[in-house]
DNA sequence: AGGTATTCACATGAAACTATTCTCTGAGTTAGG
DNA sequence: TAACTCAGAGAATAGTTTCATGTGAATACCTGT
């Protein structure tokens, strides 16, 4: 009987018209055929890039901007077209792209260095090594290839702050002792005040050029997603209207056009599970609020027990009074600990913890001075209320699992 | 009243420590010639 | 003697702890009026 049921759920599915045509339009992974209202930052790009092609090393280049701003997707295009003329003429050249806040392939000084080896067959063991050993082996792949080497680095403001600028340095350094190669780093960074607080001698060397990603303005987003949903979605199946509200929601986000994209193709998925013949504007709001919970739920079920067990805490909290302290979430917290048998952390490292969940975007803080009452963090959350009480289910429920 | 010094309750920073995972090396062992 | 095994040294890394220093403003304490 179930099993019937089930069948023809499928065969339901199958006759039932989509209201996509391109699904994958939307994904964040897509790379368009040219990018809109980025012209100029192309053209500049492109134009500091253009010396490879004559065997010649191009200056390199620090790009930074807000998240969704088209950083990624404008150097992907533009590497991918030089990388098409190079092949057609012939000419030595590499072009290496490596996100610095993958975890556990590009995030640390070894593994970077150990990723980009990977890059010229190079198999290096994920620990073991002698760091200099393995910058002794990408060294002589390179000088070995003969080419000009085009790095870039995405999130780059990761990999600094977490491990220091020597990367930088090392990675200059090697280029001035290569013969027959030669290095040019683009690097790519979200933080536009990143640049403030590194080494001098790098930050010259790094951002021999500097390029400027200003935030899309809700026009320009606008523009954007009409592209990509007459590419994504059949005719007539967005109603007037809703490319607006996605640009607003994004507008208000820094002009982020990712979050955009992301919160239309939500928004048809869930028109197209309602078997909806059109989007609309509610849909949404329901993909928004599908969108936060799943950030939240996300969290709170890959975090470690520590983890989870502070956020218990604050939200715990929170939900009694309207103020919560530093203190008093360590309090709750040790006194959680002993119920369940974790062992607590010192009060340094929740502190820090702390820190990481406003990271994360779950929760806010606010330093405040209480005078003779000393100083602490106004903590509060930052997701909408009607997540919360699931949100402390489901961490009642994985703590006391053990 | 007005000004200055204290003081609280943490924040923030740096260094050191712990545990885990992995490679490499070289001594000892084994099996075949 | 060559091949194999296996323990120990050395690395990288994540997650902490320990130690040290910083900090903003409500109060306590003066001072002179």
């Amino acid at each position: 009987m179930k099993k019937k049921s089930l069948s023809s759920f499928f065969e339901e599915y199958l006759a039932r018209e989509s209201l996509f045509i391109d699904r994958n339009v939307l994904l964040p992974s897509y790379t368009p055929e040219n990018i809109s209202h980025r012209d100029k930052e192309v053209k500049q790009i492109a134009s500091i890039l253009a010396p490879v092609l004559k065997q010649e090393k191009p200056s390199n280049i620090f790009i930074y901007g807000n998240t969704g701003t088209g950083k990624t997707l404008t150097i992907k295009h533009i590497i991918n077209n030089i990388n098409l003329i190079a092949s057609d003429r012939n000419i030595q050249l590499k072009t290496i792209y490596s996100n610095c806040k993958l975890k556990k392939v590009a995030d640390t000084e070894y593994r970077l260095i150990a990723h980009l080896s990977s890059f010229f067959g190079r198999s290096i063991p994920p620990t073991g090594l002698p760091t200099d050993e393995v910058y002794k082996i990408f060294y002589d792949s390179v000088e070995k290839e003969k080419s000009t080497l085009l790095l870039v680095l995405d999130e780059i403001d990761q990999l600094i702050t977490k491990t220091g600028d020597d990367i930088l340095y090392n990675l200059t350094r090697i280029n001035e002792d290569l013969k027959h190669s030669q290095i040019s780093i683009i690097g790519i960074s979200n933080d536009t005040t990143f640049m403030e607080n590194i080494d001098t001698r790098v930050k010259s060397s790094l951002s021999e050029e500097d390029v400027f990603f200003s935030p899309y303005n809700a026009l320009e987003i606008q523009n954007i997603l009409k592209e990509r949903a007459s590419k994504a979605f059949k005719e007539n199946t967005v109603e007037p209207g809703v490319i607006e509200k996605c640009a607003a929601y994004a507008a208000r986000e820094h002009g982020d056009a990712r979050k955009a994209i992301e919160l239309l193709r939500v928004s048809g998925e869930i028109a197209e599970r309602n078997k909806n013949k059109t989007i609309s504007l509610d849909h949404i709001d329901e993909a928004e609020e599908k969108l936060e919970k799943e950030k939240i739920f996300d969290v709170v079920k890959t975090q470690p027990k520590q983890f989870q067990a502070v956020l218990f805490s604050i939200i715990s909290i929170k939900t009694n009074s309207l103020a919560a302290y530093t203190g008093e979430i360590y309090d709750f917290y040790k006194k959680l600990c002993f119920k369940i048998g974790l062992r607590p952390l010192t009060q340094r490292r929740v502190s820090d913890i702390i820190r990481e969940f406003e990271l994360m975007g779950i929760i806010n803080t606010k330093t405040i001075s209480k005078g003779r009452y000393g100083r602490t963090r106004d903590i509060s959350l930052s997701v909408s209320s009607s997540v919360i009480p699931l949100t402390k289910k489901i961490l009642e429920d994985e703590l006391i699992l053990n």
